[in-house]
DNA sequence: AGTACAACAGAACCGTCGTTCTTTTTGCGC
DNA sequence: GCGCAAAAAGAACGACGGTTCTGTTGTACT
């Protein structure tokens, strides 16, 4: 077959990558092997590196779609012209979180102490989360509290800041509770 | 010689803990081969195989020297008569983290997600701290405030997962920023 | 419909790394 | 001191896993 349609190949981009998302959350970033990862989707090795230069970059795949997965929750809430309070914001977002994709958060964490490329996504992701959650809280302070819109950006700062670590600890407590037996404690 | 005795014993281990800490904090949990532990201790793998049954088991003890020396920070101001606020209490706990040792802890966290060992040992210096904290608070609720002992610990337990909450997130921005090359952005 | 060329399968390769085995050294009890 | 048994060194082993290579297949253009 001649080059796959734009929109196949990035179909199969996104099958090869959900089917490491579902490993990484087994079994962990680097104890997954190529060879898990071609019975979860179905492909092969050789089909996989007509995809992917090579493991890390499908590592890096993986990252990101999680990553922005989480993101996009948050973009939902930025938008919304009824914003919530800072507890409910925080309430609805530690709501969302699914447990295998919180593994697979915390894993890139860890993976990011040592890994330039991946720390990069990571640190470039918070950054879009705490800027996404300083507008939610921003427009909270504006629509609902009736601040001024500059008082209300200054304000909004430490507060977004906390809504993040705490919403960032309750991943974490996600990913520890859900390890990989799937056993609630 | 015969079995050394258990004061060298020990002391070898801890050197051993030691330089595996530093090449894990560098490279990552699973990326540090013994070779680099060998290089870095100053011992060789046969040695190393004397002291630990094998990688798993020092990673093990890794993971427990680097949580526990956390948790002693906390034992201290736990024991304080003089107990600070939680908000000074969370600056001087964001203030005694060691960058390279929360790389290593983050990476611990990565690996929780899927090491039942390394989560069982996760678990269990979460809780120690949550605990501790739980303590701080509530003395500082019973001694500054003037509370009453049993509304104290019951107002506490939020106060105390907050603060832990903000620590940990702070540990991971410390591990995040401090990334391989030390570069202090 | 036919062709051409990339996607795909899967076996084979090669390097790496954890572990073990052998030999040498050395600290401790008698 | 002497000897023994454990610890240390470091080479060798074996397995595993990422990557590549060789066909084969099938899809998208003409």
């Amino acid at each position: 077959m001649p080059r796959l349609t734009d929109a196949r190949k990035e179909l199969r981009r996104a099958q090869i990558a959900e089917a490491a998302v579902r490993c990484f959350g087994r079994n962990g970033l680097e104890r997954t092997s190529i060879a898990e990862i071609t019975a979860e989707s179905g492909l092969s090795a050789g089909s996989i590196y007509a995809h992917y230069r090579n493991k890390a970059d499908l590592v890096q795949a993986a990252a990101r779609a999680v990553l922005a997965k989480r993101a996009a929750v948050l973009d939902e809430y930025a938008a919304s012209d009824v914003p919530p309070d800072p507890d409910e914001l925080l309430a609805r977002l530690i709501a969302a979180i699914d447990p295998a994709e919180a593994r697979v958060g915390v894993q890139t964490w860890g993976e990011a102490t040592t890994n330039p490329a991946i720390r990069g996504i990571v640190v470039d992701m918070v950054d879009r989360m705490r800027a996404m959650l300083h507008d939610c809280v921003t427009a909270w302070l504006v629509k609902v509290e009736h601040h001024e819109p500059a008082e209300a950006r200054e304000r909004a700062t430490p507060i977004a800041h906390r809504v993040l670590a705490l919403y960032q600890a309750e991943l974490l407590y996600a990913a520890l509770r859900a390890a990989t037996g799937e056993t609630v404690s």
